[in-house]
DNA sequence: CTATTTATTGATTGACGAGTCAATCAAGAT
DNA sequence: ATCTTGATTGACTCGTCAATCAATAAATAG
């Protein structure tokens, strides 16, 4: 019983459906019809809408790097010092939207993918970047010269948290976040 | 023209090449005629040595473990005191054989099967129970109780490099090395 | 009341790839 | 000389899936 204006809904659950079939095997290795099957609709509506397998799984990587971009911009919206600034930025980085069983399986999935899909790789270089950037210009009134290394070591420290979360079983945000902060603590403290 | 006694040497060309192929691809989607192209033999001798695709992965898997072991202990050998034992386990961590591009993507394809894979899942977490008591042993008397907590730390930083090495282009292990070796030094100094 | 557009399905096609198998060939063994 | 065992190939089978397509149905436009 076909509706009119469904398109946006279904792209919606579409790129839903992706991310948590994609995190849930850990790979993406899923089927289309899978995936349509989660949405709740026949695996040709998906293709309609998408194209094919390979936009659909580009979406679904949009859709997880945007909604980390948007928590970074919520909580750093709410820090008025730089060091409140750069906890945001740790704590969105491990906040609930993102720091989720699914999503961490998904993330990992993609930045492999990245590996190999030159598209991929573009979207997974946008967000490093701004990434880097952010802590860079955060770091500079507290560490100076030293920011850019430092922003390095811990936009890595952050990447092995996650990895390491892939594995692990209930994620602990709290508990990561805490690390990191802890390491900045002991980065700034050294001369 | 068969030759007997080829099974070693068939074996070792084979797992080689599944790395090559894995590491290149940075994928598992690789084709068993592929790799066994590459290996300079048929898919089928491929199957008769290891029974099938994914004991074949297996043993790359275990190859690339076992070569990281095996650089930890040569280097770890050479060390005398706590801190030159914790320098020779990071500096053997991002030594050529294992911080190589080839084999950081392949590795990070396995790390990723290893979400799906009980058996992949169980050998990752002998060499990152062994790396973690390897930290924690030899950060003892120079952290105390705090050992445990750095060497846990240290193993995501060293994680991160990789995975973002994966990447990267050329890889700079020495920097890399250089990177955790500075942090290791802020930490201890820190209280 | 037609015509067009949008939504939707599921069957079908075509490609690809893992695994199997029978056949072949060379080395030792008896 | 014959037998057995290990080495090796490539053709074939079988299943899986992405992508296509024709058919259908509702909504809306003319």
């Amino acid at each position: 019983m076909p509706r009119v204006g469904m398109e946006p809904i279904r792209r919606d659950a579409l790129v839903k459906a992706t991310i948590a079939e994609v995190g849930r095997k850990g790979s993406l290795d899923v089927t289309v019809s899978r995936i349509a099957a989660r949405a709740g609709v026949s695996s040709g509506l998906a293709h309609h809408y998408f194209g094919g397998k390979q936009d659909l799984l580009f979406e679904a990587m949009r859709h997880i790097m945007r909604t980390y971009g948007a928590s970074v911009r919520a909580e750093i919206a709410t820090a008025e010092t730089p060091h409140a600034r750069l906890e945001a930025i740790i704590r969105a980085s491990f906040g609930p939207d993102n720091f989720a069983p699914e999503v961490i399986a998904a993330w990992l999935s993609f930045y492999v993918h990245a590996q190999s899909s030159p598209g991929a790789r573009r979207l997974l270089a946008i967000y490093q970047s701004r990434l880097r950037a952010n802590l860079t210009q955060t770091l500079r009134p507290l560490a100076g010269g030293r920011a850019p290394d430092l922003a390095e070591t811990l936009a890595a420290l952050i990447d092995g948290l996650y990895i390491r979360q892939a594995l692990g079983g209930t994620p602990d945000g709290a508990g990561a976040a805490a690390r990191v902060i802890g390491l900045l603590g002991s980065l700034l403290a050294a001369t």
